[in-house]
DNA sequence: ATCCAACGAGACGTATCGTCTTGTCAAGAC
DNA sequence: GTCTTGACAAGACGATACGTCTCGTTGGAT
């Protein structure tokens, strides 16, 4: 924790510092394809460093060295790096309802994959126990997808679809919270019906009061 | 769920099948009691079946026996058996917003309290590895909860107080799918304020249009 | 061309798994 | 009152995965 294996920076919070440009990228390339061949066959709890690491034709230290956890491992396989949180955009026809039955539908298709599913399901549960992934997970992958709601609200908003003293960012956990809650309690089916449902209920709070 | 101890029933699909009649409470308490103080301690992922025998004082073929996993000791732990579901029922003074308001902020300060929210979180996540604690949460605390909700809004519904062709299955997941998905993703702070405001939105488009 | 850290391979000690064995004990059978 | 029975506490056991640690080897930086 407090020392510092390169002497030029003393102010290294971690232990050693692995050189990333001598860095294999055919070994990650082939870590990261292990893992998500591996927790497709065996799921997510018998997912195992070693196996990894065996499959991938890799030394299990070459994980070790630029992963802190299976979790992070399989994270960065479903999440390319170079996505552009601000390239994230919502469609925009003007008509508020028809763009959100359109988003939610195709994330519901999305939750109901089941090459998606398992992963998001085994990273989302690590959460719990992992508050680095959880705020990796929260950082890159779901609030630009927030913001890209909320930017589309306020559009509306400006437009005098919404009412405009309402909190957008309630108004969005409106409009996902209730999908994120059947995907993640496996009550009910997640079907297109259902988000178009949610999204006529959601706006009817949502319009301006006459 | 459908096993009989006696060997009268060849069909029993598991393989043993341990009297229960000769079995020891005070073993079982003890497993319980310590499965609930360990995962204050060390949380969830830390916790491990041999701990926990270590600290009740008995074998870990007594756990074995009774329980299939972890999971299934923690979730006896925080689970009462003898609760009845039809017993939960939400206020009804007449006013559905002020009761939901009641009710969902009781819920945030459950959500917020250390002591619940651990389990709560290990019980949750555990579900995307074992179906089967999946069901169980699902049908022992989960529905009969929400079946309270759906009562409720039946009630506000005949009194006029919400749209009658409105789906209340949906309706009560636009009420605490919102509060779910804060508590899940850690995104904002869960307040009194945020479960009012919640309300209202949901309600707003559950009344009745004129 | 040289250097050196990352690499593949796998040995190592530790921890926990789930099963199995042993002797103890209490409740029901006789 | 004695006998039988099966759960019990304790812990030995082999298996598996952990995370660290050598070994030579190798490929990118200089």
């Amino acid at each position: 924790m407090t020392d510092a294996p390169t002497p030029s920076s003393p102010t290294s919070p971690s232990a050693k510092a692995p050189d990333a440009s001598r860095r294999s990228e055919r070994s990650r390339r082939a870590i990261l394809d292990a893992a998500l061949e591996l927790v497709g066959e065996t799921g997510f709890a018998k997912l195992t460093i070693e196996a990894i690491a065996a499959r991938a034709g890799v030394g299990k230290q070459t994980i070790y060295r630029w992963w802190p956890s299976k979790a992070a491992v399989l994270f960065e396989a479903c999440v390319p790096e170079g996505i552009d949180p601000a390239a994230i955009e919502l469609p925009d026809t003007g008509d508020i309802a028809a763009d959100l039955k359109t988003v939610l539908r195709a994330t519901v298709d999305d939750l109901n994959d089941a090459r998606l599913d398992a992963p998001t399901r085994a990273l989302t549960a690590e959460t719990a126990n992992d508050p680095e992934l959880g705020r990796a997970l929260t950082e890159k992958v779901l609030e630009p997808q927030l913001q890209a709601y909320v930017r589309r609200l306020r559009a509306a908003q400006e437009a005098g679809q919404v009412d405009p003293d309402t909190d957008l960012r309630i108004a969005l956990e409106l409009l996902v919270g209730p999908l994120f809650h059947r995907w993640q309690t496996r009550t009910l089916p997640l079907t297109h019906a259902y988000a178009d449902t949610v999204v006529d209920l959601a706006l009817r709070g949502l319009v301006p009061r006459p």
